[in-house]
This record gives C-alpha cells, structure tokens and sequence, in this order.
DNA sequence: GCTGTTATCAGCCCGGCGCTCTAGCGCCG
C-alpha cells in the first residue's frame, strides 16, 4: 500500500513549491492530489497496474506519470530535484505558525537561516525585526509557533501510526520465525500524538525475527541492534522499536510496553501486596520464586485482584481504584454510535452530495446523520446564506422521502463570529433539527472575549452543540485562550452539547476535558466533521477519545436512538 | 498542476485580521 507514501511526497512538493512562490494553482493541485491518494479506498498500486489513474478527479496526465515513478521507485525525480534546492528546514518552517512561505523566502535570502534552531537564535538575538514585514511582534510570534513545533517534533497523529504499525504487523505476520505480533506503547493506549511505534515481536528464534524485521524496506537508519531489540528510524521521519521476545513471555512483555509507566508502577505496588513481583517479561511469585507466565493481560489484572482495564485507561488517573472498587467504566464502543451529527456536503466545502453522504451513512448502519455545512460568513468554505439554507432543508425533505432506512437531519454549523454574534438570526435557527455553533476566526483574542462569544453561544436556545470547542490543531496550533470551566459550567446548565470532534487532528475536546465535563454533568456528542465520504471513517478516533475520558454510551448522545434523540436536541428550546 | 473545452487557452475560492515601510501585504480558515 503506497497511497501514503505518494501522498507524502505530494504534500511536500507542494510545500516546496509554496517556498518556491510557485503559481498557487499548480500548488493546490498537488494538496489536492495528495488528499485524494490518502483518501482511495483502494491501493494506489492496484491503480497503477489497471492504468485507471486518470479516473481520479484532480490527477491528470503529470500527476499520473509521477505516481507511477512513486509506486515504481519510491519516489519521483521532480521531487528529488525539488529537495536540492529547497532545504528541508524551510519546509518544516511552514509549520511554525504565523509564518509563511513569503517571509521564510525573505528570512532564507536576507540571512541565509536553514534551519530551525537558527531561527530561533536569530528571533532571540532580534535579528530578524527589521527585515522587510517582519517587526516585534512577528518575531514574537514566531519565537512563540518554534516553541510548539518543538514540543511536537518527530511526532506523529493517529493515522501515520496506525498505517505504520499495519504494514509492519501485516509484513511480520507472514514471517516464519514470528509467532505473534502487537503493538504497543503509546498508539495501543490510543494517545492523541504518537512519538515511537512499539512492536512486541514473539518468536522462538529472534535472530530470524531480527533479519526479518531489517528487511522492511522503510527502514532508513538503524539506530540500535541487539538479540533481541530494534531500534530504527523509518523514512518517514518516525521512530520504531522492535522488541522481540519468547513467546511464553508474549503477553506480560505486551503490557509491560504498553504502560503507562505510571499506571504500571501502581500496579506494581499493589503487585508486591500480594506477593508477586511484576517484571518486565514475567510475573515471579516471591514466596517461592515461581516464575509465571500469563496467557493474556486479562489473567494479569485477575492475578492482582481487579478487572481488566482496557489500554485506554491506562494512565494512572484513578482506573485501578476503580478497578479495585468495581468503579471501572463501561467503556463506549465504536458500536454504539446511531449516528453522524457533523458532516458538511458539496453545499459547503464538502466534497459530496446530500444523496451520497446519506447512503454511506446507511452502509455503515447508521440510523440518522445530520447535515451541518458552513454558514454564510465563511467564504472560503462556500458557507451557506439563508435562501440557500432553505432551499437545503426542502431537498433534504425531498430526499427523507426518497431514501429508506436513514433518516438525515437538517442542521448548520453556524459560525460564531468576532463581534459575539451568531451567523444567523434565531428565526432561522429555529426551522433546523440540529444547530452546531463553532468559532473559525478571531482565534486571537483575549480570553474574556473568547469566553462571551462562546458563552453566548451557549445560552443561545437554539444552539445544541458547540463543536471542537477549543480549536487546537495538533502540530499545528495550541487551543485558543478560553476560559473552558465557565464554558462547562454555561453548557451543563443549558443542557448544551459538547463535540469531541473525530478529525484526527482536532480530537477536540480532548480527553482530559472531556472527561471534566461528563463529571460536570455535560452531555457530549462524538462527531467526524467529515468533508468527504473516507472522512466519515475517522469516528473511532473520537470513539478512542471518548473511553480516554472514561466516557460511557449514556454521556453520548449520538448512541441514542433517533426519538431519544430528537427529544434531547428539543430539550434546549423549552 | 487540472478541467473543460476544442482556442492550444482561460479559469481555477474569498475576505477578515493583524501586522507593518499605517496602506497594503501576508497569513489563515
């Protein structure tokens, strides 16, 4: 499967070009390219050997040429040649926030900086004030977006690790030497960023397992090799560690990598109370050195008396008290979601129609899915005004007709806009099954203003669900200044809904504020905000987001059926 | 770069905000 792949290089052509102030045009095709690849259901190399390409919208005859090279070679000529003259630290300058390709040009021509930590020196020596368009405050902000980038660096979102971690175990699966593979770590706990991929490894003879995993054609550097460890760099610029292990110690290897290390610790407390030692491979029983081999993590946590808690809570946050207690929630599953509630079609800046969402949404057993595009304000996305609003709502009655066995609802993600208002008045509001209200600019005003805005919001009746409620884009940009305590407070006592928000950049709200807000009585809906029909897919990451927070199916209103449903969504008005 | 179209090319997403050479540019959603 190399979509990702030539999707990566796309991207970061266009980033080079962007560097370049190449034609924006020819730069968007690129982006578009790129998404359209990750998006395929099917693999691009399929594609390839089928000659069917040139049956994907945005990828002509360039395009085409350069993803066969991809598939052929691993990378492209045009892209090599980019690489040479673009340095790579320009390109990842694009991620500091508030600077774009037009200053890094001015910053690479005027002092040659290449990289990121000479950035950063000239920002703090203040050398860079003083270039053309850049004054305090833009070498403020940038001192402020390369600390961010830092803290995040080398780390990877959800879906690189995943597809990371499927190709390695699909590759070792078919082994000879290897008995059984799981990942571990971070990504099994199913934390928000990734920094290293975990691979627990089981085989009788790991020095074949080691000549097995080396083979692995991502692997650009091997950073550290013993009997029984790997420790790579894959090219994708990701670390992984390989731990190869018998295969009696499989399954206390898997949760001792899965940590955390925290949530281990207490366990090994507890462990030593009744006379067990908890290792690294083994649990050895003091009193007369017997050493054991659990068969599966569950015998683990019925050896020291609890039930068995899931990876996602495990961090140490009052799961094994609970567990002790018989506290433990019953965590809410991928299952028991009824329905979508924040979806934009090609009215907005979505990729589908109306007709095509609602299908998909029935394939995947849904019983409704709310339509919510843009509101007039956002231009860029093609927000709707209100004769386009209403022509909307009448195709969608149309169509509720038309279409068995699911029901759409007419809704809005309607836009909260810098001077405290909604984007529309409330006798339009009114006419809509489902009003989601979310902030798209003035991300930078002071915490007071942001708080009223959103406030008002809130208190708006009509208004059921404020969506990725503090705006952080992982990577990318920190949560806006907002006072989230009041924001719970105002949304328990309307009864208005809280999005954790699927994309796997946002998973917003996360999961500790998730949490707070089920203890404070807030009820919470778990949606995608696809764009595209793929987009529909990223639930589970919300879904992982909500049992992080120790979310059950009843603090999620989208696992209601559609009655149920419609009488919490009313419940605001009265 | 692609698409639609048939011309070997035109059109392709806009507009607010914040910053800086304070009128216009760059960044962003």
């Amino acid at each position: 499967m190399k979509n990702y792949l030539v999707s990566y290089i796309f991207s970061n052509i266009a980033d080079m070009l962007e560097i370049k102030g190449e034609n924006f045009f020819k730069i968007r095709a690129y982006r578009k390219a790129a998404r359209a690849i990750s998006n395929l259901p099917e693999d691009v190399e399929a594609l390839v050997e089928t000659s069917s390409l040139a049956g994907i919208e945005g990828i002509g005859k360039a395009l085409e040429e350069k993803i066969k090279e991809i598939v052929n070679t691993g990378t492209c000529e045009y892209y090599e040649r980019l690489k040479e003259e673009v340095p790579a630290a320009l390109v990842e300058m694009l991620k500091v926030p508030g600077l774009g390709a037009k200053k890094i040009r001015t910053i690479y021509e005027r002092l040659n900086i290449t990289t990121i930590e000479e950035l950063e020196q000239a920002a703090k020596q203040h050398r860079l004030r003083g270039l053309p368009g850049i004054g305090v405050k833009t070498e403020q902000g940038i001192l402020k977006g390369i600390a961010m980038l830092k803290g995040t660096m080398g780390k990877m979102l959800l879906p690189t690790a995943i597809f990371l971690a499927e190709e390695i175990i699909s590759m070792l699966k078919s082994h000879p030497a290897v008995e059984k593979v799981e990942v571990a770590g971070d990504l099994r706990r199913r934390q928000d960023l990734i920094e290293e991929l975990e691979i627990v490894v089981s085989s009788k003879v790991p020095e074949e397992a080691i000549a097995g995993l080396l083979s692995y054609p991502r692997i650009k550097e091997v950073r550290e090799r013993n009997n029984d460890t790997l420790k790579v760099l894959l090219d994708l610029g990701i670390e992984a560690n390989f731990h190869v292990v018998e295969p009696e110690t499989f399954w206390p290897s898997v949760h001792f990598l899965t940590g955390n290390e925290e949530h281990r610790k207490k366990l090994q407390e507890i462990a030593r109370g009744k006379g067990y030692d908890l290792r690294r491979d083994c649990i050895v029983q003091k009193e007369n050195g017997e050493i054991l081999y659990p068969e599966s993590e569950e015998k683990i946590y019925e050896m020291l008396g609890m039930p068995y808690i899931i990876p996602e809570l495990r961090e140490d946050r009052g799961e094994i008290e609970a567990g002790m207690a018989g506290r433990l929630p019953r965590s809410i599953e991928i299952g028991d979601i009824k329905g979508d509630l924040h979806v934009h079609s090609n009215w907005s800046d979505g990729m589908n129609t109306i007709e095509e969402i609602a299908l998909r949404a029935r394939d995947r057993g849904y019983e409704y899915i709310a339509i919510t595009d843009h509101s007039k304000s956002l231009k860029i996305a093609r927000g709707l005004d209100e004769e386009r609003l209403f022509e909307q709502i009448e195709l969608i009655k149309k169509l509720n007709e038309k279409i068995e066995g699911i029901r759409i609802l007419c809704g809005i993600e309607v836009d909260i806009l810098s001077n405290d208002l909604l984007d529309f008045d409330d006798d339009v509001l009114e006419r809509l099954d489902i009003v989601i209200a979310s902030i798209h600019s003035g991300f930078n005003q002071d915490r007071e203003k942001l708080t009223r805005r959103v406030l008002n919001a809130i208190y708006n009746p009509y208004v059921n669900v404020i969506a990725h409620p503090t705006g952080r884009i992982l990577t990318k940009r920190e949560p806006y200044d907002i006072d989230i305590d009041a924001v719970l407070e105002a949304a328990a006592e309307t009864n208005t809904v809280l999005e954790i928000n699927s994309t796997p950049d946002r998973l917003d709200l996360n999961d500790r504020l998730a949490r707070k807000a089920k203890e404070k009585g807030v009820k919470i809906v778990i949606n995608t905000d696809a764009h595209e029909l793929e987009g529909l897919n990223d639930m589970k990451y919300g879904v992982w987001v909500a049992r992080r927070a120790w979310l059950e199916k009843e603090d999620v209103i989208n696992t209601r059926a559609l009655p149920h449903l419609m009488e919490m969504l009313r419940q605001k008005r009265k």
